[in-house]
DNA sequence: AGCCGCTCCCTACCATTGGTACGGTTTCCA
DNA sequence: TGGAAACCGTACCAATGGTAGGGAGCGGCT
């Protein structure tokens, strides 16, 4: 049990270090089980196709990406009384964990899910939609929160403005890639940040 | 030389489609052939390998874009005098165009060649760094006009907020496919015409 | 001690796919 | 009418995803 997760585990950091840099088509198992060190028997005793180590590679990187949610906008609420104040503070947190990174952000494997869409089942489509929608209750819930104490200068859609946040975070990866400029993502949440106090800004400053 | 270009154009017609259903790896040779109507010798006395298709496909697309880019935002600029108000107006008519797509939007295959780096070449990967590169220029420009004449209320590099476009064009297209909802595209877009009209307005209104 | 089940390994095999090679044929235009 | 352009046909190759099935080491339970 103990040494069989460890085996899954170390298959799916391969796997994903390869997913994100080749996409999921271009990644070949014998590659995997060459750099994991295990046999083809043996990946096929962990996952019963490349279908259910994708939804595995998902889901675990749904999970992860959670918990780091979690924690910065945890810390963030922790530091802040005011949940407009906690909310830029996130912001700008994640914007310099993101600009710490080395090589810039490895890629969203949501991302590589939805630009080869037919090429996976329903069930990891489905997977892809509920990560958006929680991404949209996650931030969704912080903008109800400021809107309790921040009149808007403009009314907009509560889960329009939270996808902003999704919508910002995946396309500044994508231009960050596209441009070879890892930090433009930071730049681009760091603009997302000016965005957010510009419309709960008092109209008299 | 006629015909040839048809043939040509019609492959590229069918591999579009299917690359941006179901990704580039997943896209068989065999498969476009078939849906083509040709041979396979015909494919490749088109193209040498599928990687100069992927470049021929990116390039034929951007080129494509530009175009798209370049109507509706010229004729936002003939409909208004004043660059804020052209851009604005151009922006609605982006987002009312692809609102009217049946499908939505469908994809954006610089994304999918950044979700799939190294699968291909070095020129491709320039080929896209490129085209953000145009996009950047384009919407820069706009903005430089606009802050000829409207101060903005919080002082943002010229190139990150014309990235803030694509970002958002390309993160919308994203979050619409994991969402399996084609209107979020439209209405990210209108959530940034929100922002840049926010960002620009007197400080006194 | 003995056995079961988990976690693999080994070998062999198959269909599909990207790609090569090369000769032949049709089509169109100058 | 001739020659290039635009294909077709056939044969072949290596890599890849996946299947089948037998076995081996090893820890834990009875």
């Amino acid at each position: 049990m103990r040494k069989g997760e460890e085996t899954r585990a170390r298959i799916l950091d391969v796997a994903e270090a390869a997913v994100l840099a080749k996409g999921f088509g271009a990644t070949s198992i014998d590659e995997l089980i060459a750099e994991t060190g295990i046999t083809k028997s043996g990946f096929f005793y962990h996952f019963r196709d490349k279908n259910e180590l994708a939804r595995a590679l998902l889901e675990r990187y749904i999970e992860n990406d959670e918990r780091i949610y979690d924690e910065i906008f945890g810390r963030a609420h922790q530091l802040a009384d005011d949940p407009l104040q906690a909310f830029l503070l996130g912001l700008k947190m994640l914007s310099e964990i993101l600009a710490d990174l080395p090589n810039g952000h490895p890629g969203c494997l949501v991302a590589v899910m939805c630009t080869q869409e037919r090429a996976f089942d329903r069930e990891i489509q489905e997977i892809n939609r509920q990560a958006a929608l929680m991404w949209r209750r996650r931030f969704g819930s912080m903008f109800e929160e400021i809107m309790r104490i921040y009149r808007p200068r403009e009314a907009l859609d509560v889960d329009q403005l939270a996808d902003m946040v999704s919508t910002v975070l995946e396309g500044g990866i994508i231009l960050s890639k596209a441009l070879k400029q890892p930090e433009s993502l930071p730049q681009q949440l760091l603009v997302l940040r000016s965005f957010v106090r510009l419309l709960f800004q008092p109209a008299s400053a």
